[in-house]
DNA sequence: TAAACATATGAATATCCATTCATGTGAACA
DNA sequence: TGTTCACATGAATGGATATTCATATGTTTA
């Protein structure tokens, strides 16, 4: 097994930002402007994050109105989000950690 | 759900050195040169970014002798892989692509 | 214990990319 | 149809970090 650009994929979930934007939407889907207010980023940013995360296909978008609701791709982001937390829970509790309810 | 630094473990998967050091050992733990040799980069790049690998504990470590064997922490690792790989079997076929056999 | 092999490390730099700012586009509603 | 709301985009830049180079540390063997 060898790998080509994969390391896109993953890029995405290695940045603050994108990383909130993607647990924000663990919930439910919301707008841009919802995602602003629940990651205080400022808007243009999460709107050139949320473009790398709608081409690698992590996240689905929809247009409703004047909104653009922006949702996880379940079947496959969730299983790689518990992976990922199921090793730090193991392996790094005090460093490289997800945490609950905060 | 909160995310503080699960940034740090992901970004381990976002750089190509990285990676191909990761591949290179899901089939067979190797020691330095030998990753050096089946990834063609140089030993100081390799020593740094196993470094980091150790650090999240993607990677384990054990000397022999002279030799230092690196091997895939695999119990929480390759359900990562897996699950990535996954992805973007299903969504990104000509892209963001995990490739075997090269 | 000196020499050779194997790996690690520090500092310097070169590259990459997140963030910001300013502005553009698109939809709705008066 | 012009104004407001909602989101997207391009360019510029500041900061992070991968890579390299030179050298240090650690391990074995002659």
């Amino acid at each position: 097994m060898n790998i080509h650009s994969c390391e896109h994929f993953f890029k995405n979930f290695s940045d603050r930002t994108r990383l909130a934007i993607i647990t924000s939407l663990i919930e439910k889907p919301l707008s841009v402007n919802e995602i602003v207010e629940k990651t205080r980023n400022e808007q243009s940013n999460v709107s050139h994050q949320l473009k790398k995360l709608v081409h690698c296909k992590i996240l689905l978008s929809e247009r409703q109105g004047k909104r653009k609701i922006y949702s996880l791709n379940n079947k496959t982001i969730s299983p790689i989000l518990e992976a990922a937390f199921n090793h730090t829970k193991m392996n790094c509790q005090n460093t490289c950690n997800i945490q609950k309810n905060d």
